[in-house]
RNA sequence: CGGGGCGUAGCGCAGCUUGGCAGCGCGCCUGCCUUGGGCGCAGGAGGUCGCCGGUUCGAAUCCGGCCGCCCCGACCA
């Protein structure tokens, strides 16, 4: 391909309103450009990148024994409401109507696609168990698209799905899976960790993450440096062999007057009292049932470990109304003494904690010296609160540290989440109909290139790394109107195109600062300069980000093989 | 959804406070010159100032509404 011919629009600046370097660095090299909020074209470059991370998602999808398919993009929305997804999805699922009026919406996932399709297709165990997928464009209406193709509306993800007889079947499709998303991240080359997280909007558990490791990530992850544990927060296991009940003498319980003070902020200023000496009351129905769920004032509640805890299949905040009706009191003064109707959880923590401040349950009261056990039962005890760096790690005990990363993969186990309601059963030998055992796999094909433009790049532009560069290499002229230049890169151009290399030419009539920046802004590996040395047949053959050194023109492709032996350039460090 | 900011030539921006010829840089076109890191000189093209309405002799500028885009925050009692 010929860069007097190729469309490539780079740009010299792009709005400051785009601050994430991958979001910059892809709409400067043309890769892309926005249509609307979290709304991209791709262009031929960046096509060329997705497409070859979708071959090396393929090959190992393959390898692992899936097949593909493709699933419709249109949904009819009663298929959604019989998972009841459309609730647990709410706005973030787009909805058009057809011209009957008739309700659909753009797949977000395919669950409830595929296992409908499954369920019309499977009738015996015989036929079990096997592993589709597809790879295809999503949509979600986020609320807020962020970092360009980090977090889209519209956007490619391949997803797959396994249909298994048992659990114990589930877990070998699961494994087959897992392998396979450690093989791609290899090939790809960006360096990741695999960290346990929750279900979200899909459901499951042994639910993981593929993160790369970026501090411009939008997701927090903690991690412990002794035993390589990695989880979300929400998960995150803590020890808890570090909690010691506090010997400090109860103090009497005492009311205070606390008008409008009902955020953590307010009552800790109100009252001149620490965060971590006051004790926060949430209100959740569980299943239906009324839960007041404690934790301590600087922590954050898990729903994930809340829901773990109470064994419950749904979890919901507590509305207005019942917070008024258990705790006797506006939002913003539930406590645990007195309340009604509620079950009472307290995260573990508050075993070593007394004299804390809780809410009243009355109109602009807080209390003071709250005890458990004294002045309300002792509650039913259980991790429910976020883990956080400096927490000790409930494998090891070494303190938790946090980090940020871009969450590519991520893959769970369903059971029967779907198969139930959408009836996707089989015969089994013993003659009994049971529903299929489904997992299911996500990886975001988009948002891996612009995970890997975050982290391989440096002031001038992208550095690909070789599995997914768009072009092997590129032949640039300093002088195109030098005869002698122009012949001796079509010869280069020629033969490194025989050695079976994607190469760009570059043709333009422009001067050589514009070219080399171009170049090694839109990153492709491997950049041979036809110059001065022309005359003398000698080129000189460089790896972006790399070395460089000069040949006879005839070494040129060995030379740039050698240099490009490695998938990424020896001794890479990313910036920052 | 709440808060903040922005919308002016292909791209990046100024002008708006104090209403009076629509500007700058880059890019683009033509010519000359130049050719190892976004040259130089000369000439030129290119605009419904996001949209609708209002005030005014006169609106990019003031007022109202709408649309779009960006950033931050969001069940924490």
């Amino acid at each position: 391909m010929r860069t007097g011919e190729f469309f490539a629009p780079t740009l010299r600046q792009v709005s400051g309103d785009v601050e994430m370097a991958s979001h910059r660095l892809l709409l400067r090299g043309g890769f892309m450009r926005q249509l609307a909020a979290g709304i991209y074209c791709l262009l031929p470059l960046g096509w060329r990148v997705v497409h070859n991370i979708e071959e090396i998602v393929r090959e190992e999808m393959d390898a692992a024994g899936a097949q593909e398919l493709f699933l419709p993009t249109l949904h009819p929305v009663e298929l959604w409401e019989k998972t009841g997804r459309t609730e647990s999805w709410g706005p973030e699922l787009m909805r058009i109507r057809d011209r009957n009026d008739r309700a659909f919406c753009l797949g977000g996932t395919h669950e409830e696609v595929i296992t409908q399709l499954v369920a019309s297709g499977v009738r015996s165990y015989r036929e079990l168990p096997f592993t589709l997928y597809q790879i295809q464009v999503k949509f979600r209406d986020e609320i807020r698209p962020r970092g360009g193709m980090v977090r889209a509306r519209e956007f490619g993800m391949k997803d797959a799905y396994s249909f298994d007889r048992d659990l114990a079947g589930l877990d070998r499709s699961y494994d087959a899976m897992v392998e396979g998303y450690h093989r791609i991240m290899q090939r790809i080359g960006l360096p990741y960790h695999v960290a346990d997280s929750s279900g979200e909007g899909i459901g499951g558990w042994d639910t993981r993450e593929f993160v790369s490791l970026s501090e411009a990530g939008e997701t927090a992850y903690v991690r412990c440096e002794g035993c390589d544990y990695h989880a979300t927060p929400e998960v995150g296991e803590i020890s808890t062999s570090e909690i010691v009940p506090s010997d400090d003498p109860m103090q009497p319980l005492e009311r205070v007057e606390t008008p409008d003070q009902r955020t953590i902020e307010q009552v800790t200023a109100f009252l001149g009292v620490p965060a971590q000496r006051l004790v926060k009351t949430l209100i959740y129905k569980a299943d239906g049932r009324v839960v007041a769920a404690l934790v301590r004032g600087d922590r954050d509640l898990s729903e994930d470990k809340l829901k773990a805890a109470l064994g419950a299949d749904e979890l919901v905040m507590g509305d207005p109304a019942t917070i008024e009706r258990v705790s006797g009191a506006p939002v913003g003064f539930a406590g645990p003494v007195g309340i009604k109707e509620a079950e009472i959880v307290a995260d573990e923590e508050l075993r070593g904690e007394r004299n804390f401040v809780t809410g009243g349950n009355e109109a602009d009261l807080h209390l003071r010296n709250v005890n458990w056990g004294r002045d309300f039962p002792e509650p039913r005890w259980a991790q429910i609160r976020n883990a956080e760096p400096g927490d000790p790690c409930a494998k090891c005990g070494k303190p938790l540290t946090e980090y940020h990363g871009i969450e590519l993969g991520h893959v769970f186990k369903l059971g029967t989440k779907y198969s139930d309601p959408l009836e996707a059963r089989y015969l089994d030998e013993d003659g009994e109909r049971k529903p299929i055992i489904m997992g299911c796999y996500g990886f975001g094909t988009t948002r891996v290139m612009a995970a890997v433009a975050e982290y391989f790049r440096d002031d001038a532009g992208i550095i690909w790394p070789r599995s997914v560069a768009p072009f092997d290499a590129i032949v640039i002229t300093i002088s195109q109107d030098d005869e002698v230049q122009r012949t001796l890169a079509e010869r280069v151009y020629a033969e490194l195109r025989a050695a079976g290399l994607d190469v760009l030419l570059e043709d333009r009539d422009e001067r050589p600062g514009v070219k080399f920046k171009d170049a090694d802004l839109i990153g492709v590996p491997g950049q041979i300069v036809v110059g001065r040395l022309a005359g003398e047949g000698k080129v000189e053959v460089r790896r972006r980000g790399g070395e460089s050194t000069t040949v006879d023109a005839d070494e040129a492709v060995a030379a740039l093989q050698k240099l490009m032996a490695d998938n990424v350039p020896a001794g890479f460090r990313p910036p920052e």
